[in-house]
DNA sequence: TGTACATCAGTGAACGCGCGTTCACTGATGTAC
DNA sequence: TGTACATCAGTGAACGCGCGTTCACTGATGTAC
């Protein structure tokens, strides 16, 4: 079988497209490359045709999954959503219950402080980005106390949904999050 | 050889110990129990002597962790410590560079989320338990209130702390630190 | 136009390894008679 | 007091299993002549 030009990173986008959701559900360490590749539709060997190492793939999927998460509340914030109604989505029971599909930092960053270096600078330049994008929806103040409350806020909206995650109880896991979104708005400076 | 009276619990104890550092430090998953038990000066079969399995060593270590800490802050406060000392011990560099001997929560908030519900519910009491140490030193609103500013600041101390672990680079690090002392300080209504 | 060879994404079995768990055994001490 | 047996925390080898990784091979298509 020779395939069209353009099939093999069609193939390599795919693999990082599962390999993002399981890593997200189920942590990295959790999960094997035998999965990741019968998830895909593919047999364990054409793994390495695509990447190097476990980790060449774990850099690949963070690259992606916080590129699309940036991409994401930057293309919301310009639809003119306000900051309010974008931590609303953050803090949310349905983010809470999809893990798969949401904020990569939540849901590994634990895992991230015990990768190498190359893997924390990427997640490092994410960071810095989200933190301009929020910075720059508030109001009043200097820069510099902009940016501290953005880096304040965007810290509160990744703990608060890690724990509504880890808590089970559905009413106590609804009250972190709501509580959460209430002290952000606070810290924002709106109502 | 047969041994003293109250041996076993301390060996019990011992291998909990050690795999609460190890947990907290490279992540329940990541870390196996023969590797516990050889820190721990002992070998493989003795394990399952103390313990039915790896997730009732989990509940023990998290059980005994959480407690701890929730002992230790409590204490703080009784001696009179500020809250916003406590805080600034939490969102240390010192506190971000000791992960093994930290804040149980930062470390495995994660993985929780991916554990049975008895582990979870474990989690949830401590929670719960901090959240009114926190609200207990707050000063001004409805009781109501300060609950709400408790979740959202303990919220922010978990994010913050984990982000300043998983972004490498030591002066972002701080950044992180600083900017979200300010702000639960901010929230908490104190300068 | 027909034939021989090169290309390369993907197959599937196998590698060594460490995992969580089991189990027959050890040996120092306590108890029974 | 001396002997026989019970107790039980700990030993260390082994279990089956899935991990990350390697590799000889496949086979449809493209290229050369």
């Amino acid at each position: 079988m020779r395939y069209e030009k353009g099939h093999k990173e069609t193939t390599r986008q795919h693999i990082i497209d599962v390999a993002s959701r399981e890593f997200r559900e189920g942590g990295v360490a959790a999960v094997g490359i035998a999965g990741i590749m019968s998830k895909a539709g593919l047999t364990n060997g054409a793994f390495y045709v695509h990447f190097d190492s476990k980790e060449d793939l774990v850099r690949a999927v963070l690259s992606d999954a916080l590129e699309q998460r940036a991409r994401g509340l930057a293309g919301n914030l310009e639809r003119h959503q306000s900051l309010k109604d974008s931590i609303r989505d953050y803090l949310s029971t349905r983010h809470r219950d999809h893990a798969g599909s949401g904020c990569p930092t939540a849901a590994l960053v634990a895992e991230i402080a015990r990768h190498p270096a190359q893997t924390q600078d990427l997640f490092a330049g994410n960071v810095e980005r989200i933190v301009i994008l929020i910075a720059a929806r508030l109001r009043g103040g200097t820069n510099a106390e902009r940016r501290r409350k953005a880096m304040a806020i965007y810290g509160m909206m990744v703990g608060a949904l890690q724990m509504a995650r880890a808590v089970g109880d559905a009413k106590f896991s609804g009250e972190i999050l709501e509580n959460a979104l209430a002290g952000a708005m606070s810290l924002a400076g709106e109502d």
